[in-house]
DNA sequence: TGTATTTTTTTTGTCGACAAGAAATTCGAA
DNA sequence: TTCGAATTTCTTGTCGACAAAAAAAATACA
C-alpha cells in the first residue's frame, strides 16, 4: 500500500479525517483490494493517511460495527472473512428483499424516482453492453438501491443496502460465472421491472422481484452444494 | 446522572471501557432514561465511568452506527429522536420479520432450541402475571429473538434485532395503550407459535407470525392516524 | 434600545506518549 | 537438540494536552 498524494493530506477539514478512512477502507474491503483475513495495521493506516491513530480507530470502530473488519480483543485487527456457509441463508434474505422493495417502488414511488431509476438502468446497459463486470456490480446494486429508496421504507433500505454490500464481494468472487446470455437477461428483467413500477402493478413488481432475484441465486448459487427452497410461496 | 460506584471503576481490564460504556448508555437509550434529543456530553460520561474521552468516543461511534445517537460535526451529540413519521414502514417491516423469523423457525430449529424458546415464554408470562410492562417488553423480544435464532439465518436475525430494539423505545412511550386482556392474548399466541414451530408446521407457523404482528401493530398502531396496509398477500 | 462585531467560553477533533497484553525471541536445562 | 521459562518486541488501549470550530457573551456603534 504506497501513501496517498502528499497534498491531499496537507490540509484537510477538521472532522474530515474519519469519514476518509472509513470511505477509502469500506471501497477497498468490497471491492476485495483488500482480501478476507488480511490484518490491518493501524500505525500504517495512520501514516499512510498522514494522521493520528485516534481518528483511524474511529474509522475502524464504525467499519467493525458494519461487520467489515474483526476485532480481536488486544490482538489483530483484520478483514472479515465472506462467509459461505452462510451463502443459502444470504440468498434467501436477498430474494425477499427484492420481491419486498420491488413491490414497495410500485406502491409508492413517486414519478422523480423513475427518472432516477431509468437513468441507472442505462447506466447498467452500459456496463453489460462494455462487459464490464465491476461496472455491472455496481451499477446493478445502484439500480436496485433506487428501487428501494422509491419504496419508502428505510428499514428495508437499510437492510438491502447491507445486503448489496455484503454481495459486492461475493459476486466479486465468482462474476466469471457470469456468460454473455446471462447479463443481458438481467437488462431485459430490469426492463420489465421498470415497466411494472410505473403502471403500479404490484402483483408484477412482486413476481418480477422474485424471479429476478432468484436468476441471481441460480447463477451464484450453482456453484454450492446445497441452497435453501427459495420457492416459498410466501 | 450520579457516578458509578467507584468500587466499578477502580480497576478494569484494558479493553473492557468500550464495551462498558456502550452497552450501558445503549441500555439508557433504549429504556428511555436518557430522553431522545437530550446532549450527550463527552467529558461528563469521562468523569462518571472515571476513563478518558478517548474510549467514550468509541463507544459513541458505534451508539452512532446503531442509530441510537446522532453527531452534528464539531458540534452536539444527541440522543436520535423516535422517528414517528416512518412507524407505518416500521409496523411493515416488524410484521414481516415476524412472518418470516417464525417460519424459518418451524423449518431450521433443533430440539435445543426449543428449550431456550419455552424458558423465554414462562419469563413472559410471568412479566404479564405481575403487569411488569417492562418486562413485558424485554421478554418479549428475547422470546422472539431465540425463535429468530432457531431460524439460523444470522442476517434476517440480525436485521430483526435492529427492528426490536428500535421497537424497545416506541413501546416504551405507548406500553400505556396495554389493556389487561392484550397481554394475555398475546400469552395464548405465544403458545401456538411454539405448538407450530414444534410440529415443524410452516404454513402454521408463517401464518400465526403473521397475526401475532399484527396484533401488535394494531395496538400500537391505533394512536396513528394513518397506517400501511398490511394485508397484504405477500 | 437594537444590531453588528469582537471577545470569551465551551466543546470537539486530533495528537504524541505511555503502559498493558500478547506474540516472538532468546536463553537455559535436560 | 528439544522443550519450557524468561525476556524482548510489537501492537493495542488509554491518557492528558492542545488546537480548531462553534456558540455564547461582551462590547461598540448607530
Amino acid at each position: 500500500m504506497t501513501d496517498i498524494d502528499p497534498s491531499q493530506m496537507a490540509e484537510r477539514r477538521r472532522g474530515s479525517g474519519v469519514k476518509l478512512v472509513y470511505d477509502l477502507l469500506r471501497d477497498e474491503i468490497l471491492d476485495l483490494k483488500l482480501a478476507p483475513g488480511s490484518a490491518i495495521d493501524e500505525v500504517q493506516l495512520a501514516s499512510r493517511f498522514g494522521m493520528s491513530r485516534t481518528p483511524i480507530r474511529e474509522a475502524l470502530v464504525r467499519l467493525a460495527s458494519d461487520g467489515l473488519i474483526e476485532t480481536l480483543p488486544n490482538r489483530s485487527t483484520m478483514v472479515s472473512n465472506i462467509d459461505f456457509l452462510n451463502m443459502p441463508a444470504y440468498f434467501d434474505a436477498l430474494v425477499l428483499m427484492y420481491r419486498v422493495t420491488t413491490r414497495l417502488a410500485a406502491q409508492h414511488h413517486k414519478t422523480e424516482d423513475l427518472e432516477t431509476i431509468r437513468q441507472l438502468q442505462v447506466a447498467f446497459s452500459a456496463a453489460v453492453e462494455s462487459q464490464d463486470a465491476l461496472a455491472m456490480i455496481a451499477t446493478n446494486a445502484a439500480f436496485h438501491s433506487a428501487i428501494a429508496a422509491a419504496g419508502r421504507n428505510s428499514y428495508y433500505g437499510a437492510f438491502f443496502e447491507r445486503l448489496l454490500n455484503d454481495g459486492r464481494r461475493m459476486l466479486r468472487l465468482y462474476y466469471q460465472s457470469y456468460e454473455d446470455r446471462l447479463p443481458a437477461r438481467f437488462v431485459e428483467e430490469h426492463e420489465e421491472i421498470i415497466a411494472a413500477i410505473t403502471a403500479r402493478d404490484v402483483a408484477a413488481a412482486d413476481r418480477l422481484g422474485k424471479v429476478h432475484g432468484e436468476q441471481i441465486v441460480e447463477q451464484i448459487g450453482r456453484l454450492l452444494t446445497r441452497h435453501e427452497d427459495i420457492d416459498i410461496d410466501l
